[in-house]
DNA sequence: ACATTAAGTTAGACACAGCTAACTTGTAAT
DNA sequence: ATTACAAGTTAGCTGTGTCTAACTTAATGT
C-alpha cells in the first residue's frame, strides 16, 4: 500500500464543523440536568410553595441521595438555596432559567400538538427535545404554533 | 405547623408519569453516544472505505483515548469489530443502527429547514434532537417535510 | 413528652466520558 | 534497512450521575 493516507484530502474544514456541533450538544448535555431541576422546583414552589427534595426524587424517578447531591451541584453553582432539612428555593439566577426554561417547554410542547402529535407523546418529546432547540429554532416553533 | 403534609394530595400518578418521562430521556441518553459513533462510523466506510480512529478523534472533537474507550465499549456491546492498530468497521447491529440513524438524521434535518431554518443551524440542532424524536413524531417530520 | 416514622444526609461503590502523559506499533521515505 | 513520524494504546486522573446501606433529624400522633 501507498496512498489511502490522511482520509483528509477534502480539507479538514467539514471534519471541524461536525466536531464543533458535537461540542455544542455535549455542552447542551452539561446543562440539562440543572435545567430539568430548575423547571421541576419552580412548578412545585408554584403548586405547593415549596420544593421538598422527597417530591423532586419523585418526579425525576431517582433516589433521594441522586437528588442531594444534585442539589449540592446547583448551589454551588448558585442556582438554588437550601438548608440542611429544609426545602429547597431558587436563587434569582435559579428562578430566571426557570423561567426561561419553562417558557421553552410549553413552546415545544405546543408546538408538537400543532404539528398533530397527542398530547403524552409530545409531553415525552418535549422533554428530551427542549434542551436541543436553537433560539431561532424555537422562534419558528412559536410561530408554527401560534399561526391560526 | 400541622398539615401541608405529602404534597401529592392529587395522586402520585402525575409523578411517576414525569418520573417515567425524565427515566426515558436517561435511557435516550445512554444511546446517544453509540448512535452518532456508528452514524459517523457508517458514513467515513461509506467515503473512504474504512473508519480510523484518528477521524473519529477530529469529527467527534475528543482526544484519540477517549475514541479508544469509546469503541471498547461498543465493540462489548456488539456494534462494532475491530483489531489493535486497525479501522473499525460496524457489525451487522451496528450496521442497522447507523441504517436508522442516519434515515433518522436526514428526516431532521429536512424538516427543520422546511420549517424555514437556515442549513447550518438545522444540521445543529438537529445533531442535539434527533435522539430525542419518537417514531410518531419522526413520522410527522417526514410528511411536514416532504408535503408540497 | 415520647415514640414512631418519614424525610434527609453521609459514606462508599460503580460506570461513563472526558483528559494528559507516556509508551508501542506500523508505515513511508530515504 | 533504518529511521522518523503519525496513529494507536495504556495507565491513571477528574467530575458526574446513579445506586444501596446505614445513620441522623424532624414532625406526628398518642
Amino acid at each position: 500500500m501507498t496512498e489511502i493516507r490522511t482520509n483528509d484530502e477534502n480539507g479538514p474544514r467539514p471534519a471541524e464543523a461536525r466536531a464543533e456541533r458535537f461540542q455544542a450538544v455535549r455542552e447542551a448535555h452539561r446543562n440539562e440536568l440543572a435545567e430539568d431541576y430548575v423547571e421541576l422546583i419552580a412548578e412545585l414552589i408554584a403548586q405547593f410553595g415549596e420544593a421538598r427534595p422527597v417530591d423532586l426524587a419523585a418526579r425525576m424517578g431517582v433516589t433521594a441521595p441522586t437528588v442531594a447531591k444534585t442539589l449540592d451541584r446547583l448551589a454551588r453553582e448558585g442556582l438554588v438555596a437550601r438548608a440542611p432539612y429544609r426545602s429547597v428555593f431558587l436563587t434569582p439566577d435559579g428562578a430566571r432559567l426557570a423561567e426561561s426554561c419553562l417558557r421553552r417547554h410549553e413552546i415545544v410542547v405546543r408546538f408538537l400538538i400543532r404539528l398533530g402529535l397527542d398530547p403524552e407523546t409530545a409531553e415525552k418529546d418535549a422533554e428530551g427535545i427542549e434542551h436541543h432547540v436553537s433560539d431561532r429554532t424555537l422562534e419558528l416553533f412559536r410561530s408554527f404554533a401560534e399561526c391560526s
